[in-house]
DNA sequence: ATGAAAGCGCTAACAA
DNA sequence: TTGTTAGCGCTTTCAT
């Protein structure tokens, strides 16, 4: 014997009224008087109605669903974005759908299908590190569905954006490490693919040059974002003949794996080669030497993604895309701080 | 013009057929002659046919999706747990929907409506710490809907669950502890409500009195699993007249907050006292010194919730509940290896 | 082997 | 103000 739910039949059985009766009275449409309205909302509750979305969905031909494909979940940044994506959409009355594309770009489109087969109205997506082609993107708009693109953009997409000021952070950050003293200061990079890696290296380049340092190309090396890759370029950094004295990775991770090859080298942090990250993980303060870091409004990118998201449902086709450029603050910690300069 | 999505009527109209044909060639049904399925099957290729998901739930009854409550993202454990849980969910067909409590109870009990509205096929579960009336989750046992519990769990909730074997986790730690020549260990404990918290107390418990230490008062102190409660429990521990020479805390967050504390205190670790966590995040290998902890497969438990969500699913009426208790292991670095020992 | 008809729960024109 | 009818896209008896 199975307990289904109450229909909205099952009200106008009882009531003996037809069921446009009850479905408007529970929308609330001005045609219905008051006396039957408030029987009709009476009885509902009584008998712990709930309207089916499922139905809803069906006719309306929209579920009320945000797919939102990222990366990775266990990348902090990440995390605290969906967070605030979901607050938002909440509290709109939407629901997501989150996928992981584990940085692969097949399962990235897989992800995409398989969000566009379940009807979801829209898409906000983190592009995966290896992805190239936005083809599967594209289609998107094709049908006119809702795209936000976040943190990892690229400009070959036509969708609204979320970003950081990341030519400004990088900027901001290897100034800083000049100011501490640093002349030898070499750039982890990103994929190039991604808009944030070119604009952070950029960001570097022109802090370099404004200071009227070299910008040498054997400073500058492309890794993955990973921790790894971290590690592993830090070693070639080291190799050289005349080696850094600071690094400024392009992302915390990358940072972290800098740290251990340094410290597994016994070299010193600061004093020996200064370190910076981005992005201001939680981790972040936990390290030793406590990393200095560019911070992003994590959870803030996020809710703007969903606003942007939400605009865009109700814009309907006259919806222009924007991109939002959010600021990032300079977090200055131990591992910049060479102890020579403090005064 | 919209472009809607090609449905089995455009395939039906198109080869003049029923739409009763299309649907039984495309799912396979027997009773279809071999020349027309393969023709329907061609056409629904070339029109690009999706079936709609929200049609089939709505006749059905079931929308292939799970609702997911944890209490948050940024809890490494549950990212990592998340992404066990959709690769077996998504394996088998089902879509995920991930909700975090943020540990408040409220909320907990919010989503819970929130994710039945949309009908969901059932829930997969962690507490939130505040959690401890479960009426919202045993109207899901009224409805026969499939429950799984993790991690979080508690007995007063008939689901199918899935734990590590806690006791045992803390029962080893503290015993290592212990032949580190610790004799004065302390214990950050976590809310009485989560059966993990009781059982890590009770393996920290046993260790002690197998081994004839005494069990105190003063060295158990009750937190929030946070890294705030770990450095204020660790203010009140470095108080007592005897401070202790070790500390286990019930999770790497409070462990974390207990380092903080111990060095800004300029205690050594692990010589002046010992420090170890529970769940090895990937932190945990990082900071410094790295953290001794007791490792939990956590991607893989997000997977066995999954199948024991679809074990259910299948098993119907008739399904019993069941509890998987995992293995954990000890991690053993350098917080909690005694120089003075080291032979 | 194929199809007509009813129905899942709801909304929306259009009557009455 | 209330009700009738049709339909969203699909599945499922039950005929033919």
């Amino acid at each position: 014997m199975k307990s289904s739910q109450t229909t909205i039949k099952d009200i106008a059985r009882r009531l003996n009224l037809s069921v446009t009766t009850i479905s408007k009275a529970l929308r609330g449409m001005p045609d219905i008087s008051a006396p039957t309205r408030q029987l009709i909302l009476d009885t509902a509750r009584e008998m712990e109605y709930e309207p089916n979305p499922i139905a809803q969905s069906l006719v309306r031909n929209q579920t009320h669903t945000i797919g939102v494909i990222i990366p990775s979940f266990t990348i902090p940044f990440y995390a605290s974005a969906i967070s605030g994506i979901q607050q938002t959409a909440s509290e709109a009355g939407y629901n997501i759908m989150v996928c992981q594309s584990n940085e692969s770009y097949e399962t990235e489109t897989n992800y995409t299908r398989v969000l566009l087969n379940s009807r979801v109205d829209g898409l906000i997506v983190s592009l995966a590190r290896e992805t190239t082609n936005f083809d599967h993107f594209n289609r998107l708009a094709e049908r006119s569905l809702p795209l936000v693109l976040f943190n990892r953009v690229c400009d070959a997409v036509p969708a609204s954006k979320v970003v950081v000021d990341d030519f400004e952070g990088a900027y901001q950050v290897v100034r800083h490490l000049i100011e501490m003293g640093c002349r030898r200061i070499a750039h982890i990079a990103g994929p190039a693919n991604l808009l944030l890696s070119r604009q952070r290296l950029q960001g570097y380049q022109q802090a370099l040059q404004e200071s009227g340092l070299p910008v040498c190309e054997d400073f500058i090396r492309t890794g993955d974002l990973t921790i790894a890759s971290g590690t592993r370029i830090t070693e070639d950094f080291l190799k050289l003949d005349t080696s850094p004295d600071a690094i400024f990775a392009i992302c915390d991770s990358a940072a972290f794996g800098a740290m251990q090859t340094l410290k597994s080298r016994g070299l010193r942090i600061p004093d020996d080669i200064a370190l910076a990250g981005f992005t201001d993980e939680p981790v972040a303060a936990i390290v030793e030497p406590a990393l200095t870091t560019v911070a992003q409004p994590t959870f803030e990118i996020g809710q703007i993604a969903a606003q942007l998201f939400l605009d865009q449902v109700r814009g309907g086709e006259s919806y222009q895309p924007t991109t939002q450029v959010l600021k990032t603050h300079l977090v200055i910690r131990a591992s910049s701080q060479k102890k020579s300069r403090v005064s």
